[in-house]
DNA sequence: AGCCTATACTCAACATATTGAGTATGTCAA
DNA sequence: TTGACATACTCAATATGTTGAGTATAGGCT
């Protein structure tokens, strides 16, 4: 359900396409929701039979006709509804960790080439949103969705940082002696 | 698909049930894997089918027949075929994180709320699993599987201690105005 | 005596997400 | 000029996850 409330606060800011919304989903709000262009468009659909979104369509030469969806006084009543509802944290889904389970029974090299492959790529987004971070500092006083868009990549950056600081917590333990954690001491 | 491979993983450790296994991912894998009792069921079906599990029927008197499933040589392979293949971060969906987004839109005050109802909540889950924690502490020679799974656990208590930090953080950007934030400055 | 919880599993419907193909054209660089 | 990439959307199949009901009985509590 939260995707349409995902599409409806983007739309919020302003009208777009199906299009629009799935680069904007990438570039700023992949940090806390993931969603394919398949997906954003099936979406589109079903709230637009729902009422909740309304759409001009413009010709374009050359080009396929745009879908310029806007949201609805419905889609912001659905939103105000929405919104003060309590949420729950998301189901946690995470493959390495059942590698690191798993462990007891695996090659502890592969899971070391594992978990170095996997803080290089959480560094490789930390350093991402550093850039992102850097840009508003620039802005002495950003409009009120800038600051809150600000917040939500704080959390993206944390989440970053938790995740090396957990890979290094994790190799410091497996690494010393490459086959056995046995010696390796808790905490 | 790696819902199967977790599945294998805990029958690694000992032959169990549906019923054992949703008990197992409920106590200890729940920080970073969630499954329903109707899922794992279903999977372990697919599982018996494809040759990795298999199972002996025991009649209960009472109680309907246990089916205990246990790996086969085919789930061991494909467990270690698996392995080592590079995995990807999980994608996220966050509810919350969609709330603060549309912060700009809706009341400060309902976002404060809840800001302060899921800070409660995460620290509500560090507690339970510092109190595992602390088990792992009393044990001086644990068995190896323990540590792995002493890794995990880990993961949990460093993700709730991040989400707490960042309402914490979130709340003392957003509380001290109470209606806004333009004053506050970033970082 | 009646109710709740735990054990133990099955089936069905629905919702959500992923993957891949298909349509159509403009722009830019090798 | 060929090919990659961006724009812009649609359809279908499959995979995965959620929700709710249904079957059955033991044991403990009120």
């Amino acid at each position: 359900m939260a995707l349409a409330h995902t599409i409806l606060t983007v739309l919020s800011e302003q009208p777009s396409t199906g299009y629009d919304i799935s680069k904007r989903f990438e570039e700023s709000v992949s940090c806390y929701w993931k969603a394919s262009q398949q997906q954003i468009y099936r979406e589109l659909g079903k709230m637009e039979v729902a009422g909740w979104v309304s759409f001009d369509l413009i010709p374009q030469a050359g080009k396929p006709d745009k879908k310029v969806y806007r949201i609805t006084p419905a889609g912001q009543a659905e939103l105000a509804r929405w919104y003060p509802e309590p949420t729950e944290p998301a189901p946690i889904r995470e493959d390495l960790l059942v590698k690191v389970l798993a462990g007891a029974f695996m090659p502890q090299a592969q899971l070391v080439a594992e978990l170095r492959r996997r803080r290089q790529g959480h560094l490789d987004q930390l350093m991402r949103y550093q850039a992102m971070e850097a840009q508003y500092q620039v802005h002495p006083n950003p409009p009120r969705q800038e600051q809150y868009r600000y917040l939500t990549l704080r959390r993206g950056l944390r989440y970053e940082q938790d995740w090396i600081a957990w890979c290094d917590e994790v190799l410091a333990l497996l690494a010393p002696t490459a086959d056995d954690i046995t010696t390796a001491h808790y905490r």
